[in-house]
DNA sequence: CACTCATTCCTTTTT
DNA sequence: GGAATGAGTG
């Protein structure tokens, strides 16, 4: 342990490694990650082993050891992690803003995007040009519906989501639309193939890539284009790769040309970080065996394992450890901690999703107000909102959370960053702004056309259509050739011609210079909002309908004008990957830069595209997160919720068809269940509204599977009948399952006639009556509301006397 | 051509 | 419970 930090650039010069603030209280096997500086290293980080914390450190070591920072890239997988390692190894390099110039920190995608923008004309990758526009999935859609249709094919036979989740598949795995023809045999593949080469047609034409586009181009960039993958190797000599074990094909295949294969006798310097037991995106093409087979791609890789728990009480880590033992794919790994005592989880079965949420709303409050934390680590007064979460399954699970913490009064926030721009107004605002800086995406030119109404009917677009078709010019084009095209009437002429002047006065005709055109972006927001008409289309709305719906339009409109702002405040060229920062004339882009305005807009844009949910977690905000599991990994909270635990539901439907699937499903409880850091509650209802029906559910069988540290708690009022016949999931009521610590009394007999009681809401009441059976109700007297009938299984009572 | 209302369908997770 | 389509009316 008293090896010697190579230099110290703070003049200190620590005599051991314990001086070192940036190793001072790291374990051994943390030190070891942050002081490998150099070769291929492997960090197996169990879920709470401080893997944030030892990557940001290493990062600022490479930095203090004198590695130029920009040299060195970190790739994350959401913007939410990149912005937090970015700022954390700003904070240890003491804040000095020229100690971290052109560092990288970046997702997978945004790099992609930028690599492809700077190459793009150098990639040789026909048609895609640097201004392109992103598609997110509404847009891939409505672009797949009109190839199925041109290729006479039903929609209702061919589901776009289908057909594009099989294109996915496809490009995840770096096969494009001519592989995957190759490989058709059978007259469904053969179908999807031809979808996917008229939809491969259809991007391009747009001038637009998906998602799945930014990888696969890019990894066929670096792969077929050595000018450019050598100027990528050159640049960044240090890897890294959080979440490792979520990189899909396309991924590993960029990862690996980056690294490159080490200048001359040395192997690349690539440190990827992960954890095969928190591998959730198979779905999405995640393969394992990127990580798995780590030391067999680089031999002689270091492979350091981060195993000890700083996170979570041992109560916690068992039930995590007990139930990721039913994985029968993993390789074990000891989760442990030093730390003693904690509380136990609680496994609550409640009677439906709205005693689901009272129960949490209700736990949540006590945890708040300081009345259930009097453990040795418990902060004075209770636990600030922020340091809660609620965790589920499906999104859909949030609304009936929602509900009940609204009418608690209870701060929350739901973690959907997307939201917001998938709102019709910010759509329509954002499909203008596309269509000037990319004239030629035709997804967002058809989008807005008529929007808001200029008598652009159906007719007229088809013409228009035909015209372009037979033409063999873009459709904007056609548009400007109106008076032209036969077919179309003197009144839509007028207003086609009306609309390309004003996209044409916020450009200058594309050139983006002159007189007319907006200095910053955020003006240029605001003129798009009202001179296209969207901001005087919803005033008229909000006016007529006077709904609360149509007023918060306008307010979103606004915000996007704010959001246009800030991201012009914070914008910083350097940390941009399409910009240079190298010692100057190491390769200016091609073609020379854009103009700055049409920039800051392509970047804005693509900064929207590539927003993700999870990047919208804020803890500054002091209200309780609600979240699905996908979204909760790699954070941490004082309190966990996890409702839902439900055959169907998690594990999901779709999972039972494999046991790969299951797993994840399994790993994916995992993840929720480590993100607690000092109490658990996890729920099952015994029904629950699915799709406005009410269901009899079947407890999941992870609870099964969770050992026997927990508590179960049961207000079911016929809990201890329920308990008899409960048979986890699939899974057969064996002697040592489970057994509750407590079960609950019939609720009747807890409250007789007479006895003083205390609500949640209603304060002190004394019951007057009582009805027997599964559904009891009671009438209770409250002093301060009155007399209430309330169902006792659904009401969270406490007996004060009486 | 614009707008409203009813019906039908589908529902994981996300960059 | 909600989006997306389709029919019908002004």
């Amino acid at each position: 342990m008293e090896e010697h930090a190579p230099h110290s650039t703070d003049g200190m010069s620590p005599a051991s490694t314990e001086a070192d603030p940036l190793l001072a209280d790291l374990t051994g096997p943390q030190r070891d990650a942050v002081m490998h500086t150099e070769g291929p290293v492997l960090v197996v980080a169990a879920a709470g082993s401080g893997k944030t914390r030892t990557i940001t450190r290493r990062m600022a070591y490479l930095v203090r050891c004198g590695i130029p920072p920009w040299s060195i890239m970190a790739l994350t997988f959401t913007n939410k992690a990149a912005a937090e390692m970015r700022s954390r190894v700003m904070e240890l390099l003491n804040a000095d803003p020229r100690a971290t110039r052109g560092l990288t920190v970046t997702t997978f995608h945004s790099l992609c995007a930028r690599l492809l923008r700077r190459y793009a004309d150098l990639a040789g990758l026909p048609g895609l040009k640097a201004d392109f526009t992103i598609y997110d999935s509404a847009d891939q859609a409505s672009l797949v519906k009109r190839v199925l249709e041109s290729a006479q094919l039903s929609a209702s036979n061919w589901p776009p989501r289908t057909v594009l989740s099989a294109i996915s598949a496809a490009k995840n795995e770096l096969r494009d639309a001519g592989a995957y023809a190759a490989q058709a045999g059978d007259f469904y593949s053969k179908t999807i193939a031809r979808v996917y080469a008229g939809y491969e047609k259809a991007l391009r034409a747009a001038n637009a890539v998906d998602f799945d586009d930014l990888l696969l181009l890019t990894a066929r960039m670096l792969k077929e284009n050595a000018a450019v993958r050598g100027e990528c190797q050159r640049r960044w000599q240090y890897l890294l790769i959080d979440e490792y074990q979520d990189t899909n094909r396309a991924q590993f295949v960029i990862a690996s040309l980056l690294a490159g294969t080490g200048d001359g006798r040395r192997p690349p310097n690539i440190c990827v970080v992960g954890d095969p037991d928190q591998s959730i995106y198979a779905w999405r093409g995640a393969d394992i065996s990127n990580i798995l087979d780590f030391e067999r791609q680089y031999p002689g890789a270091r492979v350091i394992t981060l195993g000890e728990n700083f996170r979570s009480t041992a109560p916690i880590l068992s039930v995590a450890d007990t139930l990721i033992r039913n994985n029968k794919q993993r390789k074990h790994k000891d989760l442990f901690t030093r730390r003693p005592g904690g509380e136990r989880v609680q496994i609550v079965l409640c009677q439906n999703e709205q005693h689901e949420a009272t129960l949490i709303v209700d736990r949540f409050k006590a945890l708040h107000s300081g009345v259930e934390e009097r453990g040795e680590d418990a902060p004075e007064g209770g636990l600030p909102w922020r340091e809660m979460a609620v965790f589920y399954r499906t999104n859909a699970l949030s609304r009936v959370m929602e509900d009940a913490f609204r009418a608690a009064g209870i701060p929350y926030v739901i973690a959907r960053g997307t939201a917001f721009f998938e709102r019709e107004e910010i759509k329509n605002a954002l499909a203008y702004l596309r269509v000037v800086a990319n004239p030629a995406d035709e997804v967002s030119l058809l989008r807005i056309i008529n929007t808001p109404a200029r008598g652009l009917g159906d007719s007229t677009i088809n013409a228009v259509e035909v015209y372009a078709a037979h033409a063999g010019v873009p459709f904007f084009e056609a548009l400007r050739q109106a008076p032209r095209i036969v077919g179309i009437s003197a009144r839509a002429r007028g207003s086609i011609q009306r609309f390309v002047e004003t996209v044409d006065g916020w450009t200058a005709g594309g050139s983006f210079m002159g007189e007319g055109v907006s200095a910053s972006l955020a003006d240029l927001v605001e003129r798009v909002i009202k001179e296209s008409g969207l901001e005087k289309m919803y005033q008229a709305q909000a006016k007529a309908a006077r709904s609360e719906t149509d007023a918060e339009r306008l307010d979103n409109l606004d915000e996007l004008v704010s959001s246009a702002r800030q991201f012009e405040l914070e914008y910083d060229p350097t940390g941009d990957p399409a910009n240079d920062v190298e010692p100057a004339g190491a390769g200016v882009p091609p073609g020379g830069a854009p103009p700055p305005l049409l920039s800051l807009l392509r970047a804005y844009l693509e900064s929207v595209s590539l927003v993700a949910d999870a990047d919208a977690v804020d803890p500054s905000q002091g209200a309780v997160t609600l979240m699905t599991l996908h979204a909760a990994k790699g954070l941490e909270f004082g309190a966990v919720a996890m409702i839902g635990l439900e055959e169907g539901l998690l594990p999901h439907s779709r999972a039972r068809e494999s046991d790969a699937a299951l797993e994840e499903e399994r790993r994916l409880c995992f993840v929720g269940i480590t993100r607690a850091m000092r109490h658990l509650q996890i729920t099952s209802a015994k029904y629950r509204t699915h799709r406005g029906l009410m269901e009899r559910t079947i407890p999941s069988r992870f609870l099964g599977e969770l050992g026997r540290q927990h508590v179960i708690v049961s207000d079911q009022s016929d809990a201890l009948a329920d308990l008899e016949e409960t048979e986890w999931g699939s899974r057969p009521a064996g002697p040592d399952r489970a057994l509750p610590a407590r079960a609950a009394s019939p609720l009747s007999v807890k409250f007789p006639i007479g006895s003083l009681v205390r609500h949640p809401q209603f304060g002190v009441g004394k019951v007057l009556s009582i009805t027997p059976g599964a559904n009891a109700r009671a009438q209770i007297n409250f002093r301060d509301v009155g007399t209430k009938t309330l169902v006792l299984s659904m009401t969270r009572l406490e007996r004060i006397g009486g």
